[in-house]
DNA sequence: TTGCAATTAAGAACAGTTCCTATTTACCTT
DNA sequence: AAGGTAAATAGGAACTGTTCTTAATTGCAA
């Protein structure tokens, strides 16, 4: 993922098979649900609910925070979206629900994709499937990134 | 691990480098200190805050929860122990310093470790290490533990 | 043992999230 | 296209988890 936003035709898409989704779930297509499910699938860094609503507040100056955290717990109930596990108190969101791991940079707390299908085929440790039914396994790898390192170095010079 | 605490021998050994630790530190050897950490390293179930300071509260009934806060701060803070991403809004904790992973029962929430020795020395796909310098991988399970998968299948029969 | 900086208890304050209620909206029926 | 109705929304109040403030207490060095 080298651009920070999607092609606005794979947006396209993906705003339709959410419609799609709605309809089958008995969601209304209201407004602000689709303007929060179109920021949230737009981004790339997995954001808090006020990060949305900051966002949106340009183009729905009304849209009130409530309605995000709502709307965005109805999407997480429906597995339209998800929530992202971290160590911060705020809560973050993906709209990415295909198989994927996260990066998460130590310094500047960014959460970044990726892909390791390689791990995603193999089977986990023959102990495990005695724990119960495994549904999913992904992996966080932790580190710093590029951009705060070069500003670690820099750090040091001065 | 199969029993739902450490031996007393292993648990000793434990508190030894603990507080070796702290006057490495330059950490006080409170006794709030010692009690909040060896309750956190007898625990196999990644408490939270609230849950250390109600168990605590039995043998220490003036034990603050703010101190219980601000300890496991101090404690992390110092690399003594760890905070466990979930998507909970209470922090959970673990003791627990070497490698290792997680299971998560999507019914009861609760959190088991495991061992993976052989993803643990695979290294990471080529395109990751650009990002930037990796410090640690680790993988978390999702699925029904087998208490919760039975519940379910009685459920089903009623 | 004494002195002092670090730590603690207790409750106030704060941050993030959810609830309450009146109003508005999507969309089904005709 | 218009009306009816259940669902969704805005705004603010309430709630939950965590951190801060202050005065009293404690660990530990001298």
């Amino acid at each position: 993922m080298t651009d920070a936003t999607k092609s606005t035709h794979v947006l396209q898409h993906q705003m339709e098979s959410f419609e799609e989704s709605c309809r089958a779930a008995d969601l209304k297509l209201t407004h602000q649900r689709l303007e929060i499910y179109r920021e949230l699938a737009k981004a790339t860094d997995h954001p808090s609910a006020e990060t949305l609503h900051k966002r949106l507040h340009q183009s729905m100056p009304t849209l009130s925070l409530d309605t995000v955290y709502r709307t965005l717990t109805t999407f997480e109930q429906h597995h339209l979206i998800k929530k992202v596990e971290t160590v911060d108190s705020q809560a973050h969101y993906e709209a990415q629900m295909q198989q994927h791991h996260h990066l998460i940079c130590d310094t500047c707390k960014e959460i970044m994709d990726f892909q390791w299908s390689s791990f995603d085929a193999v089977s986990v440790p023959e102990d495990i499937l005695q724990w119960g039914a495994i549904k999913n396994k992904s992996i966080t790898i932790y580190g710093t990134c590029r951009k705060c390192q070069a500003l670690k170095e820099k750090k040091k010079l001065e």
